[in-house]
DNA sequence: GTCTATACACCGATAGAC
DNA sequence: GTCTATCGGTGTATAGAC
């Protein structure tokens, strides 16, 4: 809307569907920072650099752009967890592998992963927004199987379990140690429970 | 305090000491119903039948209150999951017969676990209330620990490794597979996951 | 379209009547 | 000790000036 000859100029000239993106960023960076609970929407204008009113006139509600935010944080969550590393050994080794590339990116950043957690348990809350909660964990899982599938063409396996529900281990199993890094920030307790896991889902394919 | 010959009269004659385990009690069903975000002073003695000033009266603060419900319900968790069920077999099996107990009592009542969940991230938000969360992981992993130590001499085997680490990914597990089913609602997938949570458990252990 | 100013509900916490 | 009444603050949302 209004797209058509609008010069994009300065911040304070913005349309409503440009600040939009802007407003998520922001939302999510104090999400991060402060939880859910301190998501205020005048905390978010103040972190985005607008007023209060800009939220209402891009949003029409706080509950309505925390879904939007969900939904937009979910598409993201994809390439940092998707590329599979490219190590060569037996399948648990690549799946630990894969593993191990998510505890980095956990590491990196924690904040980002708590707030993803705090999403979700948010959408659990009300039965009009678990449907969200579904949503993102389906993407969750679809990302799994991608990567599930890819893994073993690589080192020549089939997948004798369903690979849906292979998918739903791992996207659990990633859960609870993610849950887990996050209370006791313990690397090596995260690291053996990935090699747990990478052993117990490595078990559900055969050699071709 | 003054329960020297206080008379256990009525709900309106009541000592503060009284009072504390009845507003946990009932700020316990708010959460569960409404999570914490609606569990304000208000709801709290509204569901117990109380006044606003009572609640100040026997907590400092709505904080305060959430760090003694946090510890108190943790205590409480114990019986629900430590015993375990007299099943025979190998590890495996008697680990998984563990596993279904715990979605037993997961399916009974959901909200509580859904709470608890909350209360950890709750507590995970402020570096003050940081070591709630660990107090309360760490009593999950002494029952697993527990629970662990009975099963390997129940059916005859020794842990090859230690026995803290094998509770961390027990609890961890335990963990992903609870918010899952949160989720999905999806008894298959919760039993598929915790069939491999055992499978890899069981085989940190060697027989005697 | 975008701001300031404000309405109105609810929050935690407390003062003061009883 | 226990209540009602209220304070000061913050929340979401909107009206109205520009």
């Amino acid at each position: 809307m209004t797209s058509a000859g609008a010069e994009r100029s300065a911040v304070s000239r913005m349309s409503a569907a440009e600040r939009r993106p802007v407003l998520i960023e922001a939302g999510l960076r104090v999400i991060a920072r402060e939880g859910i609970a301190g998501a205020s929407t005048r905390a978010i204008v103040a972190e985005a650099g607008m007023s209060l009113a800009s939220f209402h006139y891009a949003f029409e509600s706080r509950e309505a752009f925390l879904d939007e935010l969900t939904a937009s944080v979910v598409a993201r969550e994809s390439q940092a967890v998707l590329p599979l590393p490219d190590v060569d050994g037996d399948l648990r080794e690549v799946v630990e592998a894969g593993f191990t590339r998510y505890l980095d990116h956990l590491r990196a950043d924690p904040a980002r992963e708590q707030a993803m957690l705090e999403l979700t348990q948010h959408a659990l809350r009300a039965p009009e927004r678990h449907p969200l909660a579904v949503a993102q964990y389906r993407r969750y899982a679809e990302l799994a199987e991608e990567a599930l599938i890819t893994a073993a063409e690589h080192v020549g396996v089939t997948w004798r379990v369903p690979v849906p529900e292979v998918a739903g281990v791992l996207v659990a199993f990633s859960d609870g140690i993610t849950l887990n890094w996050l209370v006791h920030r313990d690397d090596h307790a995260a690291r053996v429970a990935a090699r747990a896991a990478a052993d117990a889902l490595s078990r559900m394919a055969d050699p071709r």
